[in-house]
RNA sequence: CGGGGCGUAGCGCAGCGGGUAGCGCGCAGCGUUCGGGACGCUGAGGUCGGAGGUUCAAAUCCUCUCGCCCCGACCA
């Protein structure tokens, strides 16, 4: 390619609104162009950096046995309504009225569309297992697109689906798809770190997701550089220490163990309303009290206690209470449920559901509210002093606490989400009816899985991750073009002509080249060729071919070479290929 | 949806105590330059996001509206 015949300008300021580096790189570079919020064009530069991550992932899923088609965008709206998740999806889920006044949605993915070919395809338990998967453009009306390509609302997507006959059939092509996962993330040079994934509300039992730890990234990780454990912060557990062993009253009086345990006792605490100033005034760790925090879930007054050096972690709380809707309760509502905020107390309330992190198990003799105004609870305890409806684990794990597998010191990290992987297990395909017939004659529903990569937030992030204060940097196996060719002094008409013969030379040995024909200074084409992250740059000029040369510089190095005029595609080959098998 | 910010030339910005728009980069032409965003001369390019209002007069003041960005909510 000419780049004086490439669509697409290099800017030397990225647009104001283009915050992320990735959206400002990629902007300036002339490989993408906002359209909208959230709404992007891919212009030739940027679009065969996709096509390069669109077939390097086609080769591994080939390779692990997948099935590649293309699924419909528009898809009858009733689909949605039999699986139950145009609720859940709601606002996000884009639909329009065709002339006849049908609904259809437009997809946000495509497990439903999926469901309906396995129903109509799937028989027996002889067409199983079965790993089919598509690559193409999905839409989601995101409440809030950012980041430049990091979070979109029409977006180029890989899915994969497995189909299988039980639980050990989709426990084996999950594990098939997270080694190809791993294959792809390391050929595109993604440095990614599978950590366990909140699976949702509809999800089934596990769920990982691939992320590239960036300062950038959206999602928050928490891990534990000790044995390795990392999951998202939304599912993310810590240890909760037992403070029982540690407080001087609860010693001897484990849960359970009524004898020894000392009596409510009501205490004034003036003023004292949070659970730093209650701790302080009584004199005790905050991990000694006991926290009240209200939620309204699907319009439900929630009741959660946790200890008082513990957060609510509000992804888990809606999770354990399978709800879609959840906020905390205004402070009008905890008075309405004839609580007293501030000093409110799971002791003797009645009528109001009350969840429990499983925190108020590790300790006893804690210091609670006592539901009225300016006084505490000393030497509650669970279950003895009050009741909860259920206890789950609630809490946030956060940085400092300790690993729930081996007790060092849990950290985080931003973290950009590039792959979501889960077991969907049968929910979709019991309500589509998605169901074949067993060995035994029995009809089962079809075990499913199911696999995203959205691509334009890999390259995204790529760039995130491989940059430096000139451009991009990209790996050579997505790059636009493998190499840059820069002549210098166009118009000195040897190097012009040098210029055009290696050009020529390169692409007959199927180099891919980007030719800097342009008449601009040396500055502005090594500014370029930076900005564009073009792997190999040859610099041609009257200095290097009085040695009979070129120089040769990779982008991630600051040193160059000189390589002989004479049979240089097949010496730049060499050195391509060199560094493909270094990179794989 | 809540909070904050911004819309003036392709990009970055100034002008906003009202008087009919300017700078840098980029772009076009000519010439001189040429190993890390060269220089000179000439030139093209703007419904000042949109609508309404106030005024003799609005980019500038007022009201409404649309769009974009950031934080949060949300994101099976």
């Amino acid at each position: 390619m000419r780049f004086s015949r490439l669509f697409g300008k290099t800017l030397r300021q990225a647009p104001a609104e283009a915050e992320s580096i990735s959206h400002q790189l990629l902007t300036r570079a002339g490989m993408i162009a906002q359209e909208a919020a959230g709404i992007y064009s891919y212009l030739p530069l940027g679009w065969r950096v996709l096509r390069k991550i669109e077939n390097i992932i086609r080769e591994e899923l080939d390779k692990a046995g997948g099935q590649e088609l293309l699924l419909p965008v528009l898809q009858p709206f009733e689909l949605w309504q039999q699986s139950g998740r145009d609720v859940s999806f709601g606002e996000s889920l884009f639909t329009l009225t065709d002339r006849k006044q049908r609904t259809l949605a437009l997809g946000p993915t495509h497990e439903e569309v999926i469901a309906d070919l396995v129903r109509r395809y799937i028989q027996s338990y002889r067409d199983l297992p079965l790993l089919l998967y598509q690559i193409q453009t999905k839409l989601r009306d995101e409440p809030r697109p950012r980041g430049g390509l990091l979070r979109v609302r029409e977006f180029f997507m890989k899915d994969l689906y497995s189909l299988d006959v039980d639980e050990a059939g989709l426990d084996e092509s999950y594990r098939k798809t997270s080694q190809a996962y791993r294959n792809i993330y390391a050929r595109v040079g993604l440095p990614t770190l599978m950590i366990e994934a909140d699976s949702g509300a509809i999800g089934g039992k596990e769920s990982h997701e691939f992320m590239v730890l960036t300062e950038g990234g959206e999602d928050e990780v928490i891990y534990c550089s000790g044995c390795g454990y990392a999951a998202n912060a939304e599912k993310a557990q810590s240890a909760k220490t037992d403070t029982a062993a540690v407080s001087s009253q609860g010693r001897e009086s484990r849960k359970g163990e009524p004898m020894n345990m000392p009596c409510l006792e009501e205490v004034a605490t003036p003023g004292a309303q949070t659970i730093l100033e209650v701790a302080k005034h009584i004199g005790v760790p905050t991990s000694q009290t006991l926290k009240a925090v209200f939620y309204s879930a699907d319009g439900e007054f929630i009741f959660v206690v946790i200890r008082g050096d513990l957060e609510v972690n509000e992804t888990k709380l809606r999770n354990a209470l399978k709800c879609s809707d959840l906020r905390l309760a205004t402070e009008g509502e905890v008075i309405e449920a004839g609580l007293v905020p501030g000093f409110a107390s799971p002791i003797g309330v009645q009528r109001i559901k009350v969840v429990a992190d499983d925190s108020i198990t590790s300790g006893s003799s804690f210091i609670v509210g006592a539901n009225k105004p300016e006084y505490h609870f000393r030497n509650a305890n669970y279950p003895r002093d009050f009741q909860v409806d259920f206890i789950a684990d609630l809490a946030l794990a956060r940085p400092g606490d300790s690993c729930p597998h081996c007790r060092c010191e849990l950290s985080s990290a931003r973290g950009i989400e590039v792959g979501h992987i889960f077991k969907l297990g049968t929910f979709i395909s019991e309500r589509l009816g998605a169901s074949f017939l067993d060995s035994d004659g029995r009809s089962r529903p079809v075990v499913m899985g199911s696999y995203g990569i959205g691509l334009g937030r890999l390259l995204a992030a790529i760039v995130e991750q491989s940059h430096d204060d000139k451009g991009i940097i990209w790996p050579l196996s997505v790059a636009p073009y493998q190499v840059y060719l820069c002549p210098l002094h166009m118009d000195k008409s040897a190097v012009l002509l040098a210029a055009e013969k290696v050009y020529q030379q390169l692409q007959e040995e199927d180099i891919e080249v980007l030719f800097d024909d342009r008449d601009d200074s040396p500055g502005v084409k090594f500014n370029d060729a930076d900005l564009l992250g073009i792997p190999l740059r040859l610099t041609l000029s009257p200095r290097t071919l009085e040695r009979q040369s070129v120089e040769a510089k990779w982008r991630t190095k600051k040193e160059a070479q000189l390589l002989p005029v004479e049979n240089l595609a097949a010496e730049v080959k060499k050195l391509l290929d060199e560094t493909v098998t270094f990179e794989s």
